[in-house]
DNA sequence: GATGAATGAGACTTCATTCAT
DNA sequence: CATGAATGAAGTCTCATTCAT
């Protein structure tokens, strides 16, 4: 999008990042996709860590306003989640790499990692929410809704990885969405 | 348990790679951990990435034969899976290192994430073909099966991962798997 | 000469190889010669083979230009030879750690070893030709020119790596040229 | 030759350390290659050094026992020389890994490679003296022993090793012989 | 005599980061 | 603002040698 210097290290550092990981990727690699010079990294960002947070921030914050975009307030709690589902299948579709890095990189000890995990469930807390909406409103059996919201992001987002990674088959969204939204709302079981 | 250099190797390394991952895991660290010398650890494996897909392949086998212990042929479908997902979180409970090297290290364009998500794609074959005979069998909904059986095994998984990562609950198998198993069989919503 | 860091490390390079060999010279000990961090020699060099083959290849290179402007096209082919073969005594006199190099390193079979040799037959191909010339010309035996023309080389070399190997003689650059180009072009026996 | 373990590793040392030099060469090469387990090598020999000498040692006592059982006390000096070069040449090709071995080895400062240049010295020693004995006959020309023995030398231990690295050429011991003690004893120049 | 598992020093190479220009 | 040469800590892997069996 933005053409300054911080946008092209930022597309750069998507794609390296989604490509390599985050400890295989080097500061070369992004420098050289960027068409910049690597000092030039370091001018706007303070590290490799930061600017992996920074774009992980970014990532994030797109993902909930893009998820949020389609939530209307007044909407019934399993309508969220319906809608919420849906739309982070689409929003994957569209920022592949975005989703390769958070699966890979959203896991483990390391300061990063933790960081990533709190933005990260700042998102499915807002599924956890409209779980608990839905218990009370009766439409959802009673549940206990943080492994719940685990379980339907777990769900959609690896069903979402496993199409991405397969060379053989393309990534239709709705089609997707329909067999996860199924799933998780009316179960396997026929009735 | 085995008490011969290769068995000390291979704990050592499952509980480094888990805590670091594989780029962060030092094969200076598994030697320490394993109070070996470095070099013996050459000397039993060809390379890190071969003691790496090594243990990779054992604890893929493990989760296979420990979930088909469980499974009788003359259960129908819907028995068998979910008796796989409440197995299957019975197990990262139990190889919760495990569970970690595989949310972490599967994903990912080098040789040896490509080696081990075919090895996974074996064990979630195995939950397709549940999910095939089911829908055959007229218990579940007509579904696409390959999708079905990664939503599966990624809201089991995640929902496992999220809670072994939990430094404040603790991982209780059943209560967890009887969760899982409520949502992906008979959906979140009410009757 | 030059002041830059690459002519700094040529130098340590060329040194450390001829006191060493390939194999025993180590990256440390050149860096710490060229008074630079081992990571800058990376920053110039590939590899150490890489550092190896560039140095050769400016050797091989300065031989043969010491040796060409010695050479009037219009000489005689004997002339020529004769011209040749002293040149190549001077030079291996001034560059010492050169000529030592040039005859540890250029036999074997791995890739660097190859390529060694084919830059160095392209030195032994010119003698060739003077022999070839000689031979037309009617100054110079029927002879097999390719075998005559590595033996000329091998007599004046092992010669020369004689004298800089003797603790107890001085290289007498001239002197040592009358004896070979004696042997060489009259032959031992008398008359 | 012989069969006992000894023999084997010989054979297998001689095999490796011509192949790769004795820096490559690893002992595992030569255990293997030689069907011992390693510490057989110790057994017998010290180290690894050791028995690259012991090695160098047999195949310099060959070359002069080779050479010297073609000459007899009564010959004069000139012929002792041709007669020299001619089996040395014969004996480089049938002992080729010992002829690269030579001539890869025996140059640099490390203590294996003085005590092979010592035992190399004792060959050339020889030859210097069938040269000296020739101008005391009156059938060389007055010239310096020592640097036209290893011209001798030289001359025709690169024009050997030249035609054993050769692919496309075979080693015809002979035709070599001839041309090489042609240029050392009559000269290139015709006359 | 023979074995081969084990060792650990030491080699090559990578790469995040700095800084003078 | 931007550059890219330089750095050195740290990582993977090799291999001669030892020693208990």
């Amino acid at each position: 999008m933005r053409q300054d210097k911080t946008g092209l290290i930022f597309q750069a550092a998507i794609d390296i990042f989604s490509d390599r990981g985050f400890d295989r990727a080097t500061m070369d690699d992004i420098a050289a996709r960027a068409n910049v010079a690597k000092g030039t990294i370091y001018y706007h960002f303070k590290s490799k860590e930061d600017l992996f947070l920074f774009l992980v921030e970014e990532g994030i914050d797109l993902l909930r306003e893009s998820v949020n975009e389609q939530i209307r307030p007044e909407m019934n709690g399993k309508d969220k989640l319906e809608t919420a589902i849906r739309q982070q299948i689409r929003f994957f579709g569209e920022y592949r790499d975005f989703c390769i890095i958070l699966l890979r990189e959203a896991w483990g000890a390391e300061q990063r990692q933790k960081e990533f995990r709190k933005m990260l469930t700042q998102y499915t807390k807002s599924i956890e929410e409209y779980i608990r909406q839905a218990v009370e409103e009766g439409d959802f059996l009673q549940i206990e809704p943080e492994s719940a919201a685990w379980t339907v992001f777990g769900g959609a987002s690896i069903a979402s990885l496993h199409l991405l990674l397969s060379k053989h088959r393309e990534y239709k969204d709705e089609e997707l969405a329909n067999v996860v939204t199924t799933i998780l709302m009316q179960g396997l079981q026929a009735k």
